[in-house]
DNA sequence: TTGGCGAATGAAAGCGCTTCCATTCAAGCT
DNA sequence: AGCTTGAATGGAAGCGCTTTCATTCGCCAA
């Protein structure tokens, strides 16, 4: 049943269509310039002898892959699967496809990628974040395709994301107006990652506002994970006067720092008020239900993929997009 | 600062080297036949002209695209985005790409998405369990490329899955072995969806050969998520005589089926057991934990790709590769 | 009838590589 | 010295498309 025959070519096609290879080609990629009929005998051929086009020779002749890659820390948080999964929806629409690597917060590995995208040939490119070593920077400046920033902003790239500051001092507002006086941080890795940094930053700033200063020795930094936020808790209460509120990075390690709570026999708000940032599923669904500030990110996945199909088609674009956060009051603060 | 310079191409490296465009291409290409100094002199060449090779030209003149083709329900599942995430560390190992794309349970957006991935040019294929249309059957059989089916078998691929079958018949049996005789499910939809309907069958299985039956009302169909698992678990839990037992399609199931429990009062496992599929992180979280059957997706994702790493090195593989699966016994039963 | 025009089609030139085949040249033999 | 041999290199033919430019043809106005 093994069919050895080679794959049909745009040649097979028009010769059994009778028709020229340039018309067949203008037959099947829609071009106005050929007569109805015409058209209607190509797409039989080409039906008939199972043509699929080589994406190859059409990128080459073309100068168009139809792809647009995608470059990840990781897939691993809901965050950034949610997005790309939105993302590729909305590319698929149009017909594009979606390259993706992901480089685990390894900023080498991502210029690797990176290169290897441009190499292979991406229309367009989204990034995540604004930390990239230099080598990524020059790629993506001599590059003549589009790309995208995101999470965060850039005045050199088109940048779609969400103040991480704001979501920060957000969360900070929010804790101080409870009431409390003494904080501390459980957040992911701050190097190589400005979105976590900014969030710091961000309560940082909204403490200050108040007179409360937030030791560095209170911001903990741990894998964004269940896991990783139960033992930053638990370093957190191990210190000298251990805090009645604690901001984590993401709803993952607020969870995990609940969690861990709730083990230790504290009750959560009344001992320690605990607050997120995403709005992960599981936020509204753990008891209590977890503080936290909204991102959009499946949103940002679906504009990140419009916007960049915007630019192919040549159309004038905002060259940054801010989206919406909102704090989300549940009944962990 | 733009630089509107053409990109480079291999001739100009050939050119600024100083020899042939084929030793340009044999250089950069570890070919055994060149001089060390003279593949020197064509990698520095390289660098200064900051050469980066045209993916499209290279895969029309060898026929390969250095890409591997995904196509998964869906990226929103722990589950998929974690398999992907492993399986692009594969291959990005060996230099090759990831397409990726999702089809949220469209079984004809699956379709489209293997066309256009092969048209495209992927050199190899991975596609998720062994429900698919017949264009979809049609075009992989009719593919040079390797294509793996994972998550279930076909013995007409290559498969890497795990015994769907048996993770329900795991569950049920340990379920049984702790005395319970009213049992009641909480799947996915079942529909395009052969993994969740072996683990059904798996867990009718197990009560059959213990004489207890299942209904078919007691077999729940709800999104994959927490809020499904809650309307689930309610669900099941107005009818006449509810279950003491139930079994979930995966982990997030579960746990929500556990939070609802929880908010109506009900003890678990005193009142309830709860047992999961996954073993997600959460699993290991909650409390009580959850009893779930272990299925390794990252190794899956892993394997994959090592899988088809090798089929296109011409290696011999087995033609199938069954993943071992383990029921992991904590306090949800 | 003839010239002119636009619509539809065809011929052919690449796109930037890989790779087969031919060529060159130095070294190792007899 | 003359010949064989193998290593290193160059020449050139595609790979399968898209697209520019030229050509053909029918039709209308003059």
């Amino acid at each position: 049943m093994l069919r050895r025959e080679r794959r049909a070519t745009l040649e097979d096609v028009a010769k059994e269509a009778g028709v020229s290879l340039a018309t067949a080609s203008r037959a099947l990629g829609r071009s106005p310039l050929v007569r109805p009929d015409t058209v209607a005998r190509v797409h039989e051929a080409a039906e008939r002898l199972r043509y699929l086009p080589g994406g190859a020779a059409q990128a080459l002749a073309s100068g168009r892959t139809m792809t647009v890659g995608a470059v990840v820390p990781t897939l691993d948080h809901a965050i950034f699967s949610r997005a790309i999964q939105a993302m590729q929806s909305r590319l698929a629409e149009d017909g594009y496809q979606l390259l993706l690597a992901a480089h685990n917060y390894d900023l080498e590995a991502e210029a690797k990628a990176v290169r290897a995208m441009l190499s292979r040939g991406v229309d367009a490119l989204m990034l995540v974040g604004a930390d990239h070593v230099a080598e990524t920077w020059e790629l993506l400046a001599s590059t003549a395709s589009p790309v995208a920033l995101t999470w965060s902003f850039n005045s050199h790239f088109d940048s779609i994301g969400f103040d991480n500051v704001l979501a920060g001092r957000l969360a900070g507002q929010h804790l101080i107006a409870r009431g409390h006086l003494t904080f501390g941080m459980i957040s992911g890795y701050l190097a190589s990652n400005d979105r976590a940094r900014m969030r710091v930053a961000g309560l940082r700033d909204a403490l200050g506002a108040a007179g409360v200063e937030l030791d560095q020795t209170r911001v903990i930094e741990e894998p964004f994970s269940l896991a990783g936020g139960r033992t930053g808790l638990a370093r957190l209460l191990k210190g000298p006067k251990p805090p009645t509120a604690i901001l984590c990075g993401n709803d993952l390690l607020a969870a995990g720092a609940l969690f861990e709570a709730q083990s230790q026999g504290l009750k959560v708000p009344e001992d320690l008020a605990i607050c997120g940032i995403d709005d992960l599923e599981i936020a509204s669904h753990v008891s209590p239900t977890l503080t936290t500030v909204r991102l959009p990110t499946a949103a940002l996945g679906a504009q990140v993929a419009q916007h960049l199909l915007a630019r192919l088609a040549g159309q004038a674009v905002p060259r940054r997009v801010c989206l919406d956060i909102e704090l989300i009051k549940r009944n962990s603060t």
